[in-house]
DNA sequence: TTAATTAGTGATTGATTAATCACTAATTAA
DNA sequence: TTAATTAGTGATTAATCAATCACTAATTAA
């Protein structure tokens, strides 16, 4: 009964991941609704990834370079930070899911997903740290603290939903 | 073999719960874990609270009043950011548990649990918002979720212990 | 054409754990 | 002193789910 329609099963697998897992959680995600989602039995999952835990890294690390790859631009110093900001708006509207995902691997324990947090976390930091630096942006350091505490902040106002934590409770 | 020694057996639990979940995050916490740190049998937890829900969102809700309360400050208007931004540092750690339940709660997707963390959240955002009206702070609602934002990263960095993402990567 | 490989599934298992049940011992009240 | 209540426990259960096993059908290679 194989069904050779699709070839790229480990890519579904990680796609259908990504959205359980941004919808439910690490805890309440089960591999039999990733199956579903993907178009395939549960046991087939553990083909490609030995254990649901490795198939959230593997997801969590997708999301994390695709909010990585957003940040590559060019931009003329003056404008680098609102730029970067808007980019990150824009981020969350068109991929809520990997920026949910990186909110959900923040408070999942397990020694492996915990690295990939900070392995994550740390090159976006970098990332946004050389940028800033490059653009001659005085106090660098601090304002990466305050562009990294204003997103997060958008991340959890978006994904528990309390728009006020962000706008100021206007409107 | 009734032990009659502690009287207040539902706040042995609440605490013991608000402990074991800041350690171990929701999922990953058993109801017979936070009995033995309670000193108790795993059932008996079950005469208190009626599930383990219950349990989190109290020791939640806890977590919340406690940091609240130390918010509860008189200070002059132009100390008064200062002064809460020590607050927190100390709170941070004089009592990590409720920082980290705190944390934790953000993630859980049961619908109790995420109101409680909506309440307990706008709790602090409304207490704050109004100490910065009260102090006649310049564009209290940005500067609230600005106080709101660094704070969540300074609980960020603290729990998964990466310390760069506020410190400035120095030392 | 047939052997080997690849793609995939249904059934099962073993572990975990929240919650219940059926109790017993101690304490208090009458 | 005894009846009722309170405090507590050990054993069990019912559900859930990651992971494995034993397969089958299709595809490819010889």
């Amino acid at each position: 009964m194989a069904r050779p329609k699709k070839e790229n099963r480990k890519d579904d697998i990680l796609e259908a991941g990504l959205e359980v897992f941004a919808d439910k959680g690490y805890y309440n995600t089960t591999t039999a609704l990733i199956a579903e989602k993907a178009g395939i039995s549960q046991p087939y999952v553990f083909k490609f990834f030995k254990t649901k835990e490795e198939l959230f890294v593997a997801a969590l690390d997708r999301a994390y370079e695709r909010i990585l790859q957003a940040f590559e631009i060019e931009a003329e110093p003056e404008d680098l930070v609102n730029d970067m900001i808007k980019i990150y708006e824009e981020l969350t509207e068109s991929n809520p899911n990997e920026i949910a995902l990186q909110l959900i691997g923040l408070s999942v324990t397990e020694d492996a997903i915990r690295n990939s947090t900070r392995l994550g976390l740390a090159s976006i930091r970098n990332h946004t740290l050389e940028k800033f630096q490059s653009a001659e942006i005085p106090n660098a350091e601090e304002q990466v603290s305050t562009f990294l505490a204003r997103g997060i902040l958008c991340n959890i106002s978006h994904f528990i939903n309390m728009p006020e934590l962000i706008d100021g409770g206007g409107r």
